[in-house]
DNA sequence: TATGCACATGTTATCGATAACAGCGTGACA
DNA sequence: TGTCACGCTGTTATCGATAACATGTGCATA
């Protein structure tokens, strides 16, 4: 037994495809009789929408495109969540998946999205390989880059620059009276976010005349808690006269964190910690990390609602200009500096 | 200037647009001459396979709906992450969505999946709405149940009993000699596995002749970090004598251990904490957190497989049999208790 | 009464691919 | 030399819906 068809549910109701396919989406006139004897021939049979076959002759999947580095432990999950919200009520889908923070990974999953023709896709970071920047140039629907600024941006973007709000948190260490401060990252460039952190610390730690820069580059991006934890033993072997350390996200700072916990060294005192993101642990753990908010949540709202406006205009035949959203973030102190 | 289609392709390397598609689905027979001047026509024209349309004639979407209470900060993430990493290479892609632990957005969210045709869908928990249930029920394709053990399952299930689990913890606790054992938990049934392990719980205390049973309920599920350190106040307020806690979840244990760091309770030694789900930060913390490890990436992984196997049969209509795949978990004693 | 418009519904063509079958050339084998 | 099988490619029908246009009815207005 096959599932049942639009004209399984046209001919119990007695009525054309047509008129079913209206009844099924709203604005169309249709009448209330009609109407309700339709959707009983809908409820009777089990009926549910085909929408591939819908999205093949209206030429809208309704399908929006989304690549995240990682959905686990990770702002962003809320990057996606607020990508979910925006998108409430507009009738759009996300299809979401993960590139394990490789741009390998993302070319071929750019390919499979677009197998799927979505009406727009959202990427993480503006470097993507030749090929799958030529996917994403030739695509012909609405890109948003997030997470960061890239110099030649495919079309739209929402983020801000990593390396800036890095050498805003070193200013704010220095402010702070802080002198010899590190940072831990990982060992590649392969998350790059998280390089360009690095080398926003770097340069803010030159303009401050700080000429000793110390980087402690430990395990495969993104680092877990463990790898802060052992990363931050090693720093103090290498440099014991360190007085504080960014870590590259408050996962790291925080395992960081319980391993001077762990070790009796205490946090500022023995060594000012930092993070970046601003998880929920960051605020809760004690004592609580010194951290940078960066509104993950937003950034996937504005750039869910950049989208919409978008593909509203795409719908129009009205395209809208490429734009770029700065967001916003901010120095978050905290105990732990 | 339209997206190319699978004809202009086709004219552009000389041959019908069956062969184009023979050329770029593996398996077919094709003279390597001709796939690579196919394999040109579609570089030369950024040409993109719609697999919208080839699903309709084929009947095969590729989809796998996968419904997740939530994304974020959760073991529902590396669940995820299982079946990703089981469907890898299978062509089959996820449609990926969370129901914020609301068994009616749950309902709608089968719906809006089922409308996109997928070839399985996974959900977690036996419970749903009437009409969810009977939707699942009616679709036609394997689905899979996880994370619980329903009385009565739809078809498949990846699971274990989360009132078992959680009375082996109480159990745990009570041969290392606590008695006064409370739960802390949220306010509603919604979150059901919570639910579960509350009443595991009191199970398990009841068998133990300990007739005092000590219930924190505090904050809508999921229970936050921060609610966890809100509700070991209110716990030490209410029952001063308690002597462990055993929280819903790592994160709220977790939030209930930096409360009493804060406020100086010595853990263990005051009030013993232990958690559930075996986060990565129970073993990172310190003191790390007693749990129950309950391997999520393996049951993700499993239910992956078994989709895919389940879908074989399908797709050869030789459907398999409904299948229990009953997934282990384990006390992990750490420094907290 | 004629005109016209709004509303409700039906008809036809089409979206872009794939299934199923057909055809054709080549080589092996009796 | 005839037959058959196999490898490769083309033709036709179709998947299940929706767009665009056509039709028919009723009612208001001049």
């Amino acid at each position: 037994m096959l599932a049942p068809t639009m004209t399984d549910v046209a001919k119990r109701a007695g009525v054309s495809t047509m008129t079913v396919s209206r009844a099924l989406r709203d604005g169309a006139s249709i009448a209330k009789e009609t109407r309700d004897r339709i959707m009983q021939a809908v409820e009777d049979l089990g009926y549910v929408l085909d929408q591939s076959a819908g999205s093949l002759s209206s030429k809208r999947t309704g399908f929006v495109a989304v690549l995240v580095p990682s959905i686990n432990n990770s702002n962003f999950a809320d990057t996606a969540r607020g990508l979910t919200d925006a998108l409430q009520g507009s009738g759009l889908q996300l299809l979401l998946s993960y590139t394990d923070y490789s741009v390998e990974n993302e070319e071929s999953l750019i390919e499979s999205m677009l197998r799927r023709r979505p009406e727009g896709i959202v990427v993480t970071g503006g470097r993507h390989t030749a090929r799958g920047r030529k996917l994403l140039e030739n695509c012909s629907i609405p890109v948003i880059e997030t997470w960061d600024l890239p110099t030649a941006p495919v079309n739209h973007v929402v983020g801000f620059s990593n390396a800036e709000a890095s050498a805003t948190l070193v200013r704010h260490l220095h402010a702070k009276g802080y002198r010899r401060i590190a940072f831990i990252g990982g060992t590649t460039n392969r998350d790059t976010r998280g390089a360009d952190r690095r080398s926003g610390y770097e340069a803010a730690m030159r303009d401050l005349g700080l000429t000793e820069s110390r980087v402690m580059s430990f395990g495969t991006p993104p680092i877990s808690m463990k790898q802060g934890g052992e990363a931050i033993v090693r720093l103090l072997e290498q440099w014991p006269d360190v007085e504080a350390a960014i870590c590259v996200s408050d996962l790291s700072a925080f395992g960081a964190l319980m391993e001077c916990q762990r070790r009796g060294w205490k946090v500022p005192e023995r060594i000012a910690l930092a993070g970046f993101g601003d998880f929920e642990i960051s605020g809760t753990c004690y004592p609580a990390i010194t951290t940078v908010g960066v509104h993950c949540y937003d950034i996937g709202n504005s750039a869910g609602k950049l989208l919409l406006r978008a593909i509203e205009g795409e719908r129009n035949r009205q395209p809208i200009a490429a734009e770029t959203i700065i967001t916003d973030y901010e120095v978050i102190a905290r105990e732990s500096t």
